[in-house]
DNA sequence: ACCTGAACACCGTTCAAGT
DNA sequence: ACCTGAACACCGTTCAAGT
């Protein structure tokens, strides 16, 4: 038997790089994560990383994956199908809000592990309402797309203005140039709309009008799948 | 009355520096388009782009934008308002499966030109549908999220597997990969239909998913409305 | 006013050399 | 095997100097 020696108590490992990672993504942003950001939080030289990690952009998909394996967790489970779908994806939202990083790290990358694991949590909540074969790829495709797309959009509207006072001056000089820019009445009661809307209110109603689209898909697939008898 | 005198007949312009740069990215990719390539392509100085545009991220917003814009103005028009929704989802995929730089920079910003045109379409054919207010809102926000997360997901896989062989065998290799990584039977059976779906059906399948469920719900406010009364 | 191109302040990644 | 840090081959952006 032998015994286990390390130069360093804290030997440098994937997991550590990893956390490291979500620190500086979270402190400094999408723009602070530099592999020299990363090697001087963990007091090491640039091209040790490379030996855990073979690049950058595996990096971010690890951080993206770490967060979104909590979410996943906390939303599973349950007996309310339609329940853990609405927990899943206001869980993401937030996590989003929270870290704006994670939205646009998701919305880049369609195999990335972070990605698959919301894909198995949805299809296993809709294959519990009894949806299956290709409509539950299709019903799948449509709610993780809806997810990813707000995620990305809502992401890049969190990280120009963090905090509820910069997103509603944001938001109003938008709405204004908007007015501005289009005489449309269409436009100008969008414009309205802008500057007082909720994001998360909005993105919870799309995820219904989803839930609504696929019932009502499936209740007419099944007419058809009767008259077609 | 002075005559308008120029050192060189194809003076530099706003224009022909977008044109350049969708050039560059329609043959070299995102990766490809460097101010530098942009730059030689017009034969000019680093800092002369400078002068017509603020900076690369504008460039690229503003190329996405020419794009979109033929798209939107080729589905506008027509009296069947769903008819125009499905027309302008089915050109905004194959404009990004033919520049998948356009997918990726879609789904990167929410206020850039490109997306507010999309937004207006969208706005429009739900609003001859009868839909306005919030109800149009949260319903624009879903069909416009969905389409730009699927522009996103669909952009970064045509970029890694351009044409329809390496498109199979990469496909065909993300289906080997999770059958072994998981034996659960809902993963074995999506990584059949992995194999074999179409993105584009899929795709399409999604814009009815949302549109059943706008009206569905539309339906449903409607009855509880009836019901208040 | 418009353009030039060198200079600046960064990047991610590699790799010989160390322990 | 794991780590170091200098070196490489790039970036976007700026700015004094030209016309």
């Amino acid at each position: 038997m032998t015994f286990m020696t390390s130069r360093r108590t804290d030997a440098l490992s994937r997991e550590r790089i990893v956390e490291a990672t979500i620190q500086i993504l979270d402190t400094a942003g999408e723009s602070g994560l530099t592999l020299r950001a990363v090697t001087a939080h963990l007091a090491t030289g640039r091209g040790a990383i490379y030996h855990h990690v073979t690049n950058k952009d595996e990096l971010l998909a690890a951080a993206a994956d770490g967060v979104i394996g909590q979410v996943v967790a906390a939303a599973a489970g349950g007996d309310d199908p339609r329940g853990s779908i609405r927990a899943l994806a206001l869980g993401i939202f937030e996590a989003i809000d929270a870290r704006p990083w994670v939205g646009v790290q998701l919305s880049r990358e369609p195999f990335q592990p972070a990605v698959l694991q919301i894909w198995k949590a949805v299809g296993v909540s809709l294959s519990a309402l009894g949806v299956g074969g290709t409509a539950l790829a299709d019903a799948g495709s449509a709610l993780v797309n809806y997810v990813l797309g707000a995620a990305g959009q809502h992401a890049a509207g969190a990280r120009r203005a963090p905090d509820g006072a910069a997103r509603k001056e944001f938001l109003d000089g938008v709405a204004a140039e908007w007015a501005r820019q289009d005489s449309d009445p269409l436009v100008q009661e969008s414009a309205a709309l802008l500057r007082e809307h909720d994001d998360r209110a909005q993105f919870l109603a799309g995820v219904d009008i989803f839930l609504a689209g696929i019932f009502s898909s499936e209740a007419i697939a099944a007419v058809r799948r009767d008259a077609s008898d």
